[in-house]
DNA sequence: AGCACGCCGACT
DNA sequence: GTCGGCGTGCTC
């Protein structure tokens, strides 16, 4: 949670600073590098630069792209200052982002060029937008043209219309692009330059949209009104199949009207089809789309777009917070619980936190939607920091599904001919009746593959990734072992590596791909598929199964989380979890929230439509406050407990953590920086430093890994503490040290 | 991050 | 005798 205003730190902006250099003035140039300052620069001649502009200057013995940050120290010896090589058309970066660029750099401990360097990185490599050549018959015709047949296969193919591009032009007509050249030369064809058209065209905030149902109207009201209003956090929680995403339009809608950007988050995997079809049902156009996916010309031209307000709404992943937005006027977090918005490697932060910030740096009102909001949001919504806006219906008079437990113990699976069994016989009558009406089931396991662990029945010996504290999985798909932590694969072995038996492996536990298979076994008149994130080979793939499943093609899906997200499936009425107890067990800080969330988010895919739907959880532990919660549909007390567990502890919202990761091939001197490390740690009375202990998954990529973990009180920040004790140690290179603020996982 | 400098093993 | 491995250090 943040709570701190923005930090001021040295060459901070500040308004008492001309923001406009001349030739002659000194300015500091911030750098996509690893250094927490930025270098000096000399303005030459004829140059004009102001804080914010994005310039291109000499590094060594290279190039670089830098922004001009603030006016230059000029504690530096004159010959060693050398000029900026020019200033980049390009819009220069809002106010706004710099101050978030600080920000997170101060919050994360990282240093701001790294900062920098995500919000400026898709610019290398963008020319200047070079007009377009548009070719057409002159008119007049000059007259005494010499026609030859390669001429004639041009002036026939370009007819009457105009083309963009000699290129092009001379690739349809079938001949080379001299011909073409030459026709221009004699003035029969004519040649204007032009703007190249926008990539992204506006969006009809007025276009009207599916009609929305009272309560769904009264929320869209009240979001709408913040547009405009200043800084501002919305908590929209709505039930699973409440029309969140509609209710949320508006708000973008609101500021589309007033000429201002919108950037909608979402997590990587959430950006379905599906949420493209009904942003282009209600404003007649696609958005621009951001993630790590989309690459070279698209992304440069994206950033550039996003940069000159050509883009005017954005959905992208976390990364998408750092883009250079011209006029941004309002930021939707939609699933905003959802994991994948912690950022895990490189700069460590969530996306969500920082989208507070970035819209507070903005002045800008942020909704933050979800069926299950975090434990974080919630609290803010109660204590009135954030405004709590809530759909408790779902739409089109569909109800909330029917939750029960399973017992494992007193209704074990029965073993059947296609050997063990994980679908207890409830469950197994269940999906008979569904079938039997015409619909369709979802057995839910958030485990890719057969099986997650394989071991020698002679010896015991069991398969392991060679580069991490991991079981290596077996794929039977596509006959393979795989490490989900390293990308490791290898061919199952024929013979036990420890005592060279053959044939010995058994699988121990179940995988999608074994539910599956039982699946298969059970209801051969079915059509059964497994999905998980590596079946499906593109973004195309998930849109052709959710059609399959439509027009019902498809009888019984086994899946893993990506069917739990954002998916509408009309026809699916029964959802079976098929270990509900997966993922309660850990001793990670966030499990029960967590699993509250993924098996609530999964229920909701029940029933959406006008048929009731009906959710099975198969648990060991049917006392289990999560699952009670999810039964009796209250997830009020569930989270009442949870936030009485952790106020207790004092752990998070409560107090605050930050983890350390030394890691390094050689585990001696991980382990030596540790010691090194743990000695000087410098005293603060209220700040608990745990460790050095190795880490749960003590090898990761052939890194040895070993933590710390600094906890504090909510009312003290833990970074200038971190930077104090991390200044001063000097660790060996070959030791890594990753800051993780906030930390989510624990492994 | 790049990119050079610098000091020890297998090759034209 | 050189090519090249990646450890170390610097870039206004």
């Amino acid at each position: 949670m943040i709570q701190s205003s923005p930090p001021s730190v040295p060459n901070s902006l500040s308004e008492d600073i001309p923001v406009s250099f001349g030739p002659g003035d000194r300015v500091a140039v911030l750098l996509q590098l690893p250094v927490e300052g930025a270098y000096d620069y000399r303005v030459p001649e004829g140059l004009t630069v102001s804080v914010g502009d994005l310039v291109e200057v000499p590094l060594g013995r290279r190039y670089d792209i830098g922004v001009v940050w603030s006016a230059g120290a000029g504690d530096l010896a004159e010959a060693k200052i050398k000029d900026v090589a020019h200033r980049l058309d390009l819009p220069r970066l809002p106010r706004a982002l710099l101050s978030f660029i600080d920000w997170v750099a101060n919050y994360t401990i990282q240093p701001r060029g790294v900062v920098l360097r995500m919000a400026v990185r898709s610019a290398k490599g963008l020319k200047p937008q070079a007009p377009e050549t548009h070719l057409s018959r002159a008119k007049p015709e000059p007259t005494g043209l010499k026609v030859t047949a390669a001429r004639d296969k041009v002036l026939s193919a370009l007819g009457d219309t105009t083309f963009i591009g000699a290129a092009l032009l001379a690739k349809t007509a079938g001949v080379s692009a001299s011909v073409v050249k030459g026709l221009v030369d004699a003035g029969v064809i004519h040649v204007t330059l032009a703007a190249p058209k926008p990539l992204f065209s506006s969006p009809n905030p007025d276009q009207p949209g599916l009609a929305l149902e009272p309560d769904q109207k009264a929320a869209a009201a009240e979001l709408s009104s913040a547009v405009g209003h200043g800084f501002s956090v919305s908590l929209l929680e709505g039930v699973t199949g409440s029309g969140k995403t509609e209710v949320y339009f508006e708000p973008i809608a609101a500021a589309l009207r007033v000429k201002r950007q919108v950037l909608v988050l979402v997590p990587e995997i959430s950006l379905t089809s599906q949420w493209l079809d009904r942003f282009r049902a209600r404003f007649g156009v696609e958005p621009a789309v951001w993630h790590s996916d989309v690459t070279g010309k698209v992304r440069r031209e994206t950033w550039r777009a996003v940069a000159t307000g050509e883009a005017p709404v954005v959905v992208g992943a976390r990364s998408a917070l750092f883009l250079p937005f011209s006029d941004l006027g309002l930021i939707v977090v939609d699933e905003e619980h959802d994991g994948g918005f912690k950022q895990e490697e490189g700069v460590i932060y969530h996306a969500r936190d920082m989208a507070v910030v970035r819209a507070r740096e903005g002045g800008i009102p942020i909704v933050l939607a979800s069926a299950t909001p975090s434990l974080e949001s919630i609290l803010n919504a109660q204590s009135g920091r954030y405004q709590h806006v809530r759909l408790d219906e779902r739409v089109g008079g569909a109800v909330m599904p029917d939750v029960s437990l399973i017992n494992m113990l007193r209704t074990p699976p029965q073993k059947g001919p296609w050997g063990r069994s994980w679908l207890a016989p409830p469950l197994v009558e269940a999906v008979d009746e569904t079938l039997a009406a015409g619909d369709q089931a979802l057995l839910f396991l958030n485990r890719r593959g057969y099986a997650p662990l394989t071991l020698c029945s002679t010896c015991g010996h069991r398969l392991h990734c060679p580069s991490c504290t991991a079981w290596l999985v077996e794929h039977r798909l596509v006959k393979r072992l795989q490490c989900h932590h390293c990308g490791f694969v290898a061919p199952r072995p024929d013979a036990c590596p420890s005592c060279s038996k053959e044939d010995s492996f058994v699988p121990c536990g179940p995988g999608i791909e074994r539910v599956a298979e039982e699946a298969t076994a059970r209801w051969p008149q079915a059509k059964v598929v497994a999905v998980a994130s590596d079946t499906l080979e593109s973004p195309s793939a998930m849109a052709a199964l959710v059609d399959a499943v439509e027009r019902q093609k498809i009888d019984i899906m086994v899946g893993t989380q990506v069917l739990a997200k954002g998916h509408h499936f009309p026809g699916l009425t029964l959802v079976g979890v098929v270990d509900a107890d997966l993922g309660l067990s850990s001793w990670d800080l966030r499990a029960g929230e967590r699993t509250h969330q993924l098996l609530n988010q999964v229920s909701g895919r029940a029933g959406r439509a006008t048929k009731n739907g009906r959710v099975f959880l198969q648990t060991h532990d049917p006392n289990h406050p999560v699952l009670k919660a999810l039964v009796e549909s209250d997830s009020k007390a569930f989270l009442e407990t949870e936030a009485d567990g952790r106020r207790g502890l004092g752990m998070p919202p409560f107090g605050r953590l930050v983890s350390l990761i030394l890691s390094g091939p050689n585990e001696d001197a991980v382990r030596q920086a540790g010691r090194d490390l743990a000695r000087a740690v410098p005293p603060a009375p209220g700040i608990e430093v745990l460790g050095p202990a190795p880490a749960s998954m003590a090898l990761l990529r052939g890194r040895h890994r070993h933590r710390f973990l600094i906890k504090g009180p909510r009312n003290r920040l833990l970074q200038p503490f971190v930077r104090a004790w991390l200044d001063s140690v000097k660790v060996s290179s070959s030791v890594r040290i990753q800051v993780d603020v906030d930390p989510y996982s624990f492994y």
